[in-house]
DNA sequence: CGCGAGATTGACTCGGGTCAATAGTAGTGG
DNA sequence: CCACTACTATTGACCCGAGTCAATCTCGCG
């Protein structure tokens, strides 16, 4: 359970390997054979990295699952991501030298070592290995950014769609099934992340089984309508509640659609 | 209107103003007379740069305030920043090459532009430069992460409590007034930014009023006590310690002190 | 001066949080 | 092997914070 690593691993990446991971062109054309970058194991629980912790080392993905979080002055964890292959962790260390959040695996995870000195050493002799650099924050911040406004704008249901057509695409990219797949974080864990109780997430997810968008038993999720996911907004009315709504119900289903989604 | 430029500034800064300008250490003894950045002035209400328009260039805000929003894909801006001297404004416009978000001016501004090339070619002379490019983008993920962790968890009148806050000290920084401001922004553009609506900005901001955190007259604030302010949380005390809580509450409710927040 | 954007305030609604009970699952050790 | 425990997930009942709708009010500006 300690930040510490541990080292039986003997496995090590070249530069390409780690651009490939990074799905960033690599148009590195150097001989790399030499440059080799290591990588280290985290059992499941690890942390990899803690709040305060010195900086000195950005990772790399390269199998496995992790969360990112925050923890608030009450020890409340906010999730703040879950990394997978070919994510980048650490960045947010680079300003005060000291990590911002903290690091722990989801499962057993294999990382990628890139000791932040050694960066922007080669940085130095390969000027294109900045432009990678800048590339990876830039896109990180974009997605931040894509999170800030799922957060201050959507319904519940539409974060808990987002989020798992979000997973099935980062699945698929990765070359695992978009259709089926498990979640490696726990409901508390989801909902910390989209700004939402576990019992929210809870029930939208059984809700959106019992419309037939997903199939749900427990942490395995099938994706049966990813196209009413990408657009949902709200759900239509469940029903316990039809009955009370049933006078307005007539006109409500004649002027809509039979559209899942209520588009405003 | 148009998201192009005016040229009628003449201003130029060099390298030595810039770094000071963004508060980073400008370990650079290199005389940089020679290397000038070009400032170019906004009008209220022009747009720096719009989502998707080609990126080349970063922009470093010297005077004046702005706006960066998100646009859904029903026209509904999302707020992400309100950008003042010493920001910097187009990194999400790095990865993709296109900008990711939209800027603008909510006063008269004083830009100044970093062309992207300019940047990466110094990079290569100047090794500390790219540091300090991994300063910037490293600092404004924090941000954004913390903007994240906020919107998560806390409640609305603490986020509002926060913005105050957080501009009362931004202010501070910039050698104005942290106890009497005026906001540039509407409320509409504060609620987007927080995740609420305007009429909920509105009332807290006169709830604020009446027990005497703040005083309100249109966009004119002023903080009376801005500790009573950083120290407003959310609503609910704890989620993993509900239990213990529960026992307690009787107690903590009769010693109910004089602090302004409900805790419980 | 009057217009229109912004701000304030009230009344009402409801989405989602809180609390609680139950059940499924995994790990542990006798 | 089964019991025991701890964690995780599901579901229901209730309720409150904040969104929605709407009616003024204010102020800056042409």
């Amino acid at each position: 359970m300690e930040a510490g690593r541990q080292r039986q691993g003997r496995l090590w990446s070249n530069l390409k390997e780690v651009c490939d991971l990074l799905h960033i062109p690599a148009a590195v054309s150097m001989n790399t054979e030499e440059l080799l970058f290591q990588h280290v194991q985290f059992k499941t629980g690890q942390r990899v990295h803690t709040i305060g912790q010195a900086f000195d080392t950005l990772y790399i993905v390269n199998s496995g699952f992790l969360k990112t979080v925050l923890i608030d002055e009450f020890g409340n964890e906010q999730v703040l991501s879950f990394p997978m292959k070919g994510d980048m962790l650490g960045v947010d260390g680079i300003h005060t030298r000291h990590y911002a959040s903290e690091a722990v695996a989801l499962s057993d995870c294999d990382l990628i070592l890139v000791p932040f000195k050694k960066l922007t050493a080669l940085g130095r002799v390969h000027a294109e290995l900045e432009n990678l650099m800048y590339g990876v924050m830039s896109r990180e911040l974009v997605r931040e950014q894509a999170m800030i406004g799922m957060l201050g704008a959507l319904s519940a249901e539409a974060r808990v769609a987002r989020f798992l057509i979000s997973l099935a695409e980062r699945f698929a990219a990765m070359g695992y099934s978009s259709k089926l797949f498990n979640l490696r974080m726990t409901r508390h864990e989801i909902g910390s992340y989209l700004g939402l109780t576990l019992e929210t997430v809870s029930r939208t997810l059984s809700a959106f089984n019992e419309i037939g968008l997903i199939t749900v038993d427990q942490r395995t999720i099938g994706i049966k309508d990813p196209e009413a996911l990408k657009t949902l907004r709200r759900l239509p009315p469940s029903r316990s509640r039809a009955k009370q709504n049933a006078k307005h119900k007539a006109e409500a289903d004649s002027a809509g659609d039979g559209q899942v989604l209520a588009t405003a």
